[in-house]
DNA sequence: TATTTATTTGTACAAATGTATAATAAATTT
DNA sequence: AAATTTATTATACATTTGTACAAATAAATA
């Protein structure tokens, strides 16, 4: 099986084929093999939030998978290997928090309708409802739900972004859509569902956290509390909404 | 890529193993050289047309210069050779129309400036102005407005876009804001910027166009025509300013 | 204890991508 | 008329990127 024709053995298929085997560059601290004591939930979790504020920051296509994984300091396969192709992992990235978005709107569209009198819940308590979680979330939470809200902000207005939005968002839209008809009974639905997307499109825009506002204000203006651009926002958009009644506003 | 003549197009295993040199195949229709009869402007504008385009759906990252080259039906270097690199490219087609939208509004301001009793213009106005350049553009004008209508508003919460709005639409929103101060003298700075962010971030919804309006509607509803959709985010946008104001709304 | 499974490191690769170069020919200028 | 500029076709290339494969080893299971 071996020829012995010395000098072809540089370019020989031989070496081509079984050159990388005896490089044992084993050396490099960290060793192959399942690590001793960490569950893999922590690897999960930390290649989810590198992901996270990666498609956050530079988009969908602009950030890759090299880059996350050594933001999450890992090695690139990790990733696949947990969450199989790009398009996966983005979708695990929106849904670990919009389950969470999800069951705190619902939670409170429950209560708000089991303390509705006459059957009708008033339209500040369903702007707050919907709104409150995520501004809160966005202002007051941890790092990673600031970057989430950026990350929901920019898919706002992208054709893979609004796919995805109609598959986490849009039954709880409607359930607060049916309320808002229902508070606004003399508001044609067209109306009611373009108020309802000006009230969506506020809040992404705020919690997205450009710099916009800043910039265009005076220097000296301070970071706002995330209470009070809540307050603001439920109040602008509650008017906004009473507005679509009369038509003689 | 692929040229449309058929005979030499197969590829031999001569033509894969050492061909590529020899080959002068220049016989695919097209000669190179400058054109006869047209202009290069139209090349250009067909450029910026598909760029929008394709910018506007599959993003900054998402289009590839190929993709926009086959678009305008040109080779990929004329692309190149007209633009530069892709960013620069890529601000050529934001600004072709934002040097538009600017002069409309700013020309809007300055008759309502002429026109304000008291030197105060009221809110509505404000609010119209500002907003139905860019709606009735999208709405009404032709294709190429609504493309960049999406794109506007794909680019709404992103870094990136960010910084191109900074640097085309900056300067006119802080002349409508100082506006909006003198209408809303007892409402503090960051409050009307908080209500023109939410003003901007509803416009470029609706006219981004990424149909969830209709998914959240009954199914039976026709598309709107945009005059309507304008005076309702008119009414609801002005609504919202006004209800700054007085602190118990 | 032996075998299998789970999770990691390390490497490879074909396709895609932004950019650059060469060649060519019409238009413009000198 | 000659030289230069302009605008196009055609090709090349170094990187980047998503995905796949191979090897290694701790944990789980039989």
């Amino acid at each position: 099986m071996q020829s012995i024709d010395g000098l072809e053995n540089e370019i020989s298929l031989e070496t081509a084929f079984e050159a990388t085997p005896p490089t044992p560059k084993r050396q490099t601290g960290k060793k192959p093999g399942r690590p001793k004591g960490k569950s893999s939930d922590q690897t999960r979790e930390r290649i989810l939030d590198a992901a996270e504020r990666l498609f956050a920051n530079e988009g969908y296509d602009g950030a890759t998978l090299r880059d996350v994984a050594a933001a999450a300091d890992v090695q690139l396969h990790a990733v696949g290997y947990h969450f199989g192709p790009k398009d996966i992992l983005f979708d695990t990235v929106i849904s670990r928090r919009s389950v969470i978005m999800t069951e705190l709107r619902m939670n409170a569209l429950s209560a708000a309708r089991r303390a509705a009198v006459g059957g009708v819940v008033p339209i500040e308590t369903l702007v707050r409802d919907y709104i409150s979680p995520f501004v809160l979330s966005a202002g007051e939470g941890d790092r990673g739900w600031r970057t989430y809200a950026a990350l929901m902000g920019r898919l706002a207005n992208s054709p893979l972004g609004t796919e995805i939005i109609a598959r986490h968002y849009d039954a709880t839209a409607r359930e607060y859509l049916k309320e808002f008809s229902r508070a606004l009974p003399d508001v044609i639905e067209a109306d009611v569902i373009e108020g309802f997307s000006a009230m969506v499109a506020a809040m992404l825009g705020l919690c997205a956290d450009t710099g916009r506002p800043a910039r265009l204000g005076q220097p000296k203006i301070a970071h706002r509390k995330p209470s009070d651009s809540l307050e603001t926002l439920v109040r602008f958009q509650t008017a906004g909404f009473k507005s679509l009644g009369n038509v003689d506003g």
